[in-house]
DNA sequence: TCCTAATGTTTCACCACATGAAACATGGTT
DNA sequence: AACCATGTTTCATGTGGTGAAACATTAGGA
């Protein structure tokens, strides 16, 4: 490798550790180990430390390992007043008041996509979404527009190391971004989860930057894909709403 | 030293790093250097790490650093099941339209306590909690509560290395503890926060172990000690059926 | 305008310290 | 008991983290 290492080896394997626990909220030493490949007694000495620092702690019962206080003592410091998590909350009941269907924000993060808030259709048959899900970028409406309108230059490195279902560089993918781009929002139809359809469009900021993707989904027994296009321009009005306030 | 030290120091720098955005959410390099006392390039290194791993980002305008998305990613994954911050939400809501007065919630968490959960007054004024809060143990009737029900080691340990304003072994601050534990209830008179007053009473599990501490305030224009003291009994039975909960 | 100070960044030689193999301990299952 | 799967500790090895110092960049002050 060429470029120097500026970084510390030692914490990249820490932090991978805790992310571990977004797959699974216990862990026990060997588990561990094999999802980060690395030798048990080096995962011990890592785990001694985040647990000495309330990152981490053992189940009094199990045994095994899960996210401590201190974790969630940080996350109460997020900075909020620029949140879109919380931000957009009202906005968002409002669309789910007035279509009756689930409604789904997403920011992209590195190679997927993070759903970071979520307000629940209140019929009795409808979408769950849970808030935190860590998603992929090659399928699923909000997926698309995250992709579509991202800066070239991402798009590129996206497409490279992502292992990306069929190959991007096909033209008809491509041509589906183009279309996307034009009409300002992208459908699916139980494309990641069967059953489920979906609209999503960008929230654009101020600056002309995609910050979000917002999206409406139901089950397929009750969105046809004409009720999707029906929504999209109601989506759209609200997303405008909502990037002027960032 | 003796004990051989089996914790990765890094690592422990790398999150005290990241605890220090409990006191400010946006810190430049030399800050966090200067609060940790360490070399500015070491904290470079280690803050480059944070940063591709996604635990801070910068802010684009002030240059500085502030907690990431994968801090908030990690927090949504903490197990619900059994937080009392969640389980104890209605409890601590009832008993704030019955008194009227902000209900708090804390957890010992080393030599301090944790506000973990609060519901606010809803009169004109009142006092306002901040959830996330870390306060000191030597003062407050929460504190009085935590220490007073915590077992005989922890005192020691905590009373040791603690900058404790008195000397708690000085004979009245035992007796205080020794009273608290007889009625079940602490008070408190602007004794952390000038123009605040506060009850509290342990929160005592199936196995008899104390898991929080449970506290209504309000300003002292409201509340007389004599208010204090009517209020407990209603403080010790919402305590009491909370406990049955864990 | 130049000078100074403060911040962030990179380089580098040293040797502390993180590392992983292996031995050890423990508890559960057959 | 013998086995296996966990977690824990020890230890020699040399990698990789460390901090001083040099460098880069920007802001402000005279």
């Amino acid at each position: 490798m060429e470029d120097r290492k500026l970084t510390v080896r030692a914490v990249e394997r820490a932090l991978d550790i805790l992310m571990c626990f977004t797959k699974s909220s216990e862990l026990g030493l060997t588990e561990i180990a094999g999802l980060i490949d690395l030798h048990k007694s080096t995962v011990h000495r890592l785990m001694t430390t985040l647990e000495e620092k309330g990152f981490v702690v053992r189940d009094a019962a199990t045994e095994k390992y899960r996210l401590g206080l201190k974790v969630w003592e940080l996350s109460t410091h997020l900075s909020k007043s620029d949140d879109p998590a919380v931000l957009f909350l009202p906005g968002m009941e409002r669309l789910r008041d007035r279509l009756g269907e689930t409604v789904s924000l997403y920011l992209r993060d590195g190679k997927d996509r993070l759903r970071i808030q979520a307000v629940q259709s209140n019929q009795a048959i409808r979408r769950v979404a849970q808030v935190g899900a860590r998603l992929p970028l090659y399928v699923g409406a909000s997926s698309k527009v995250l992709v579509a309108f991202a800066s070239p230059e991402d798009q590129q490195e996206l497409f490279l190391d992502s292992e990306w279902p069929e190959m991007p560089d096909s033209g008809a993918y491509m041509r589906m971004l183009e279309e996307i781009r034009e009409r300002g929002y992208a459908t699916s139809f139980e494309e990641r989860e069967p059953g489920a359809a979906a609209v999503a469009v960008p929230i654009v900021n101020r600056s002309g930057v995609v910050a979000a993707a917002l999206s409406v989904s139901g089950p397929v027994g009750r969105i046809s894909t004409d009720t999707l296009h029906e929504f999209a321009p109601v989506l759209m009005e609200a997303a405008h709403e909502m990037g002027l306030m960032i």
